[in-house]
DNA sequence: TAGCCGATCCCCT
DNA sequence: GGGGATCGGCTAA
């Protein structure tokens, strides 16, 4: 049982988020195996890296809590890398994929962001919600991305791309349907979440996951990594896809697992500077 | 392997 | 009415 809601954990630090509203909306995507490919490079195994798991609002023993997800942006964005991100199918299949790049977007005063000028409208609005919400948009016509509102109004993180580790054929079939010219080809395991539309293809994320509890949510949760065998190199990199944002467009706002075969875009230049 | 560019439609102004 | 936190096919080197 809870010893403390969200939004009295969340009055504690200050936080002014609103609270999500219960998305009960779920849908039905293929199934398929879950036979692990072993012919891509892995990482080996990670390690712990930050508090011990919450049972707070949990109904999985693993689940990340608020306490997790109430950081501001920049280090909740270095705290997903090494974490697992789960989503289990209606029909009790277990998706999992290990979180090695992400984006932090700051709120109001970052010119990259969909609340840049503190801008607040329908699409947005879970951007500004609890700490852990899901903030899910629908870009370029065809592609959803998905982001983890964190501490701070209109502050959120980007997940970019993950390491798949478990039910790498499920993740096969849903990338095939979604692609929008069927080739034939099979995908690499390289090509199944190595970009944020990619993984939101992947894990069958789409619209209706929007301003879901990444702390609560039924179908969808993040849980603590195991631990990295040697502690990897963070690379702070200027964020993919950022045109006309001026300065913001420039700052090491995107984090990533140096030497990660699993990340979608190298910053070559930046891992100069990369540190652990 | 890198760079270019079209696809496609929701959402904001 | 126009832009966009992307992706993937095609072409050139």
């Amino acid at each position: 049982m809870p010893v403390r809601s969200g939004i009295q954990l969340s009055r504690k630090l200050g936080q002014k988020k609103q609270r999500p509203l219960e998305a009960e909306q779920h849908q039905s995507p293929p199934d398929g195996s879950q036979t692990p490919s072993p012919k891509e490079p892995r990482l080996g195994l990670p390690k712990t890296l930050g508090p011990q798991y919450s049972i707070y609002f949990s109904n999985h023993p693993a689940r990340l809590g608020l306490d997790f997800f109430d950081q501001p942006a920049v280090s909740l964005a270095r705290a997903f890398l090494g974490q697992v991100l789960v989503r289990q199918l209606d029909d009790g299949t277990e998706l999992r994929g290990r979180i090695v790049e992400t984006e932090a977007y700051l709120g109001p005063e970052d010119e990259a962001a969909h609340s840049r000028g503190g801008r607040q409208t329908p699409r947005n609005r879970s951007m500004f919600m609890t700490p852990g919400t899901l903030y899910v948009y629908f870009i370029y016509g065809m592609y959803f991305c998905m982001n983890v509102s964190s501490q701070g109004d209109g502050a959120c993180v980007l997940l970019r791309a993950l390491e798949p580790l478990e039910g790498l054929e499920t993740m096969r079939q849903l990338r095939s349907t979604s692609r929008k010219s069927n080739t034939g080809r099979a995908l690499k395991d390289r090509e199944l979440c190595s970009g944020p539309s990619k993984l939101c293809q992947a894990l069958a994320i789409n619209k209706s996951f929007d301003q879901r509890d990444l702390t609560k949510d039924k179908a969808i949760w993040l849980e603590r990594g195991p631990p990295w065998p040697r502690e990897p190199a963070v690379v702070a990199a200027a964020r993919v896809g950022i045109g006309n944002a001026g300065e913001w467009a420039q700052k090491p706002l995107r984090f990533y697992i140096q030497g990660s075969p699993w990340v979608s875009v190298v910053d070559r230049a930046a891992e100069q500077n990369a540190q652990v």
